[in-house]
DNA sequence: GATGAATGAGATTTCATTCAT
DNA sequence: CATGAATGAAATCTCATTCAT
């Protein structure tokens, strides 16, 4: 999935009737709106700063997105309707609870790894937005919460458990978008390796916690790695 | 352990010879700093903001503060350092690596619950901090961070285990973060009980994982809630 | 030589490819800002006080300086250029070297009186300019200190005397410039005439002293003025 | 003559009844606000770099002086009066015009050496005081050009002479004082020689001129220096 | 005398946004 | 579509000055 996928992944509706051209050029815009937003926030990101990087005039801007909180606004409408897209896609698919699982981790960690900037934004901007456009927003993201909440249930209870979840299914599914969404803050692909790689031993610990790694421990890792993590940036 | 405990937890070289009143004044604005920080973000609080809130001049914040940033890294560094302390006198008591951890969890929860506006400004806005000051503040953060990839080591490798953490070792620690972190952005006490309860289940699901779990389930919650996580701000 | 003609004289690069209508606004600016540097010097004069000179908004001014500094740098980078400029062109023309100082004196006292408040600013605020700026303007003038030397060194050594000026010649140099420069703080066309009569008196005064003078005296004034000097303000 | 002899010089009628030790303090703080307007000009020091240059607290600068602007009164009147006190007493000794414009050059550029900081303050910050100050230290000034212009109407007619100074004695005195007060501006002890040498200088080109130079020229200088004039700072 | 704390006024600069062209 | 020019509002920070202690 490309960038550009993901901005004609839904449309807003005042964008529906662009011609493609115009929407080629908008998703440059808010690609390089993410990143600036991405590395120093978005009350920090000014427009000066997307005109500048995108070499661009300030007013120019304005005839792709009514305002700063607009131009927030469509990329996470984008991104996250892609993600949630990609997603439902996967959950549609056949397995046991925890092979679901497995998946849905990974592929919400690659989409993390193909849309970094976006997804960051996405993640950590949400009370950037006010009344109508947050509420939005927040839909979309509680339909994700709430399929992978199902999925955790099932892992728990089987795949005909209560199909109602329990405060502590509820907990546990925080935990797991914790996890998931810390990753922004440390991740590094040279350091950490493949996101595939992560995402396995994210299913294992949610599926079988230290102690199993424990059990297994002494053959698992066969050449120790000299790497070290959470540092020198 | 109060805000005023943080305050004097560790003392920035600058105010070491700060007389005790210039202190407890100093404390309130912090701690007014860090609510006003938490809620809209360290770029969006403006100077006039905390001024207002603590109703004195705007040039009166300016004789503890030499600027913004300061202020910022003012807090960071109390209520980093009061942490780490507390955390490491925790990790210091005796007991199994299990209990270790159960113990650092709930430390941290409960810190988390006594400080939230102060923790979660340290949480998501180290960004925010540039050069010295950033690299000030990174060294409590490695510490902590060290310190619990200690005990997570020895989870999984037993307490006499190789010292050397693994880099799996070092992502598990890292999944632990995540979910310890992002407890910003759902916790709310009458909503999800209380966070020693909170450390339990996070405790569970990383010793044990979901597997576990499901072994146990249905004798688990007696009288499964209707309230709903996640929701209605 | 207009106000108009100082601004063309010499571009910054950042205004070289500016259209002729913004050179034009610019023009106004620098002028009436020069005006104000004159009158209340560099440091007490305010953006504010600019604007309001101007009629235009604070924000406005941005459009066209950098900073307060930038300001500064462009007002006296154009003059000083416009001045060295004309200078150069009065020493290439012929004469002897008496003949070619008393040119030079008129020509500096000509375009003080057109353009008083320009040169007033270049005089006096070179220190208001820091690093990089500072060294471009003193660049320029220490071209034109050089060119005054080197006439004034004719004058004592002959025009085909020694090309090197002693220690004494520079320092002569320097009492010349002296006389030309504290001009500012006395000179007022109604009360001591024309700029052209105190170039002629410059000049007999640094070509042949008041001895000189006095051999002469008796005609030399035939109508005691009453006039007074260097009063009422 | 020390500065602890201009500061006693005349006395301003505030501290006519301070004691000693206050007006010993008082001493030092006149002579380091003189060196910081000095060095960034009036409107640019702050009570705060005084303060901190003296290791003295804000408020307690406000024992000495009403406001700044009386700061920088006393400033000037003490040196003014006692450079013109000087002055005076030079005059008044016996002596053809000659001699007599002799001393006064060298008497003014040898209080400049001793005094540089305290001296330019009062030569170029007289517009940054207001009504009845501008008026008492203008007084001052007044006098001390009326003396030099009785000196140098002497010189060109004669002590004899008449009494009344033409236009052209007056802007010969002008002219005069333009060589004196530049010197601020380019004067390095050590690149350009003692004062003396240039006082004798700056008197030979007022008397003579250079056409009297260049009949001397040749032997004058038996050593040419190789050093440079208004260079390299 | 001396000082820490405090402040009103104001300085420079930035920002999102608009509009004529 | 695109831009240069312009601006109201506001942000950070500074400054001279005061006052209780």
């Amino acid at each position: 999935m490309t960038v550009a996928s993901i901005a004609s992944a839904t449309l807003t509706p005042r964008e529906r009737h662009a011609r493609p051209s115009t929407r080629k050029k908008l998703d440059r815009l808010l690609m390089k709106a993410a990143a600036l937003i991405a590395d120093k926030g978005f009350a920090a990101m000014t427009m000066r700063d997307l005109g500048a990087a995108l070499d661009m005039s300030l007013a120019g801007l304005y005839h792709y997105f009514a305002n700063k909180e607009d131009l927030l606004f469509q990329l996470q409408y984008r991104t996250f309707s892609a993600l949630l897209g990609q997603q439902e896609t996967i959950a549609a698919q056949p397995g046991t609870p925890e092979e679901q699982l497995g998946r849905l981790l990974t592929g919400h960690l690659q989409f993390f790894a193909r849309h970094t900037h976006e997804l960051k934004a996405c993640t950590f901007e949400l009370e950037s937005l006010g009344g109508a456009h947050y509420r939005v927003i927040e839909e979309i993201r509680r339909r994700y919460y709430r399929m992978l909440t199902s999925v955790i249930t099932q892992v728990i209870r089987g795949p005909t458990g209560a199909a109602r979840a329990t405060r502590q299914d509820r907990h546990a599914t925080l935990f797991v978008f914790g996890m998931l969404n810390w990753i922004f803050m440390w991740y590094d692909r040279t350091r950490h390796g493949p996101v595939e790689q992560i995402g396995v031993e994210m299913c294992d610990l949610i599926l079988h916690g230290l102690e199993h790694r424990r059990r297994h421990a002494g053959g698992r890792e066969a050449h120790p790695r000299l790497d070290d993590a959470y540092q020198r940036r």
